[in-house]
DNA sequence: TCTTAAATGATAGCAATACTATTATTTTTG
DNA sequence: CAAAAATAATAGTATTGCTATCATTTAAGA
């Protein structure tokens, strides 16, 4: 029999999963096993047969929590989202006026991650570089209405759905505040992903962390005003 | 012997194929095919020897081209990058003030394609479906630095680099131009893909381009002021 | 026009990948 | 402690990504 382990809030759509991979020690095993391989080898190099032999089980033991590495990957990906979401709630509570609380969410979106020290078998930083890395290709597949259907992306859109409600707190008229949140979310991606390998699409000013304060100046000036 | 056919202005880096496909009947054939094929059935799932299949050739004849399918990928969106710089110089032509100038960059980087006749093998619509649907896994792959190093991602680069120009003349004192450029074109794909498939994620307001407006506005707003 | 080189086609083959299946062994739990 | 569930061990198959070989066509130079 599966428990379902609702780990302080951080809880991810089973659809994503065969076997829910907190619900046992080797599954918990696989999970900090492919965030440290992953980032390491990139998802491409990434295979269920090197995951195996570096978590010290089977390839077939694998596929019994996994589909495929793709639905890992969005495994990982969707925890990624629920952590945001999670601590967004701390990161917000009782903080006004409104502008304030989206500056501080927008923050908490693009900041260069830290430890958190609950998730014993997640690092959280590599998870956030796997996160930059890869998290568009967990979308850019032909399966994404599938995968949507299925819930694989509720995590991500509640998230900016939560964010976009302050937004219009901020500023009711405001027309597009879905539009604004995840290009700010993507492209503090891509600008991190730029500043370590293609500084010429990005603009990295010494002694301040240029990502976040474009992020958090550009949303405020497009929604205020 | 290659002869180097600079084709009015949209011309690739060489260090990106092992014999230009413009040099001859088949390696047109190749990239025509390439574009119908990747369009259909997507980057991940296409293949060479689907290819030479479609294209009425053998999967070594296509090798002889590109060293593999990532290649044949940074191809056509280096490709797609060229023909967009060489549209700028006419775009922007004569036009006065500045920030006019960058409002009609603006709108070419982000504005659905439409066919241009002067290239018989493209077909640009479906080549902008690839660049929206395909072209970050050109870059988010372990081998970006070399790819860099060869001069791969030069045509990219410059374009923003040309926008950035503009974005200075409008507001000097602007600190992020190069982030705004690239953050505002990597996110309208990522916008007409989630207007397509995760319409949660994006606003899509009946009767407008909704994706150029809010690029548009939000460069304005960012830059100027 | 003949000769030679270059480009392409046809075919084969190999190592790695993405799975699936089978059976043996261990662990869990009622 | 018995039965069921989970995992390990191993094998196997189709596809992919790529290389190699050699025959044939096409183009180019003398």
């Amino acid at each position: 029999m599966q428990k379902v382990v609702e780990h302080v809030g951080v809880y991810v759509n089973p659809g994503i999963y065969i076997k829910d991979p907190e619900s046992s020690e080797l599954g918990r095993r696989i999970i900090s096993g492919s965030i440290e391989l992953m980032e390491e080898i990139g998802f491409d190099a990434f295979t269920f047969r090197k995951l195996a032999a570096s978590a010290g089980t089977t390839e077939a033991s694998v596929y019994r929590y996994f589909e495929n590495k793709h639905k890992l990957l969005l495994y990982l990906v969707a925890w990624y989202w629920a952590w945001l979401e999670y601590r967004l709630v701390f990161v917000t509570a009782n903080v006004e006026p409104a502008k304030e609380r989206l500056k501080r969410s927008v923050e908490l979106l693009v900041q260069e991650t830290e430890q958190d020290g609950q998730f014993a078998h997640i690092n959280e930083i590599k998870l956030h570089h796997i996160v930059v890395a890869e998290s568009v290709k967990v979308y850019l597949t032909p399966d994404v209405d599938h995968e949507n259907r299925i819930g694989a992306f509720q995590r991500y859109k509640r998230l900016v759905e939560r964010i976009s409600d302050i937004v219009r707190e901020v500023n009711p008229r405001y027309k597009y505040p879905h539009m604004l949140i995840s290009t700010i979310v993507e492209g503090s991606h891509h600008q991190r992903f730029f500043a370590r390998h293609l500084p010429g699409l990005t603009d990295k000013i010494k002694g301040e962390d240029s990502v976040t304060l474009f992020s958090v100046e550009s949303v405020l000036k497009c929604v205020c005003q």
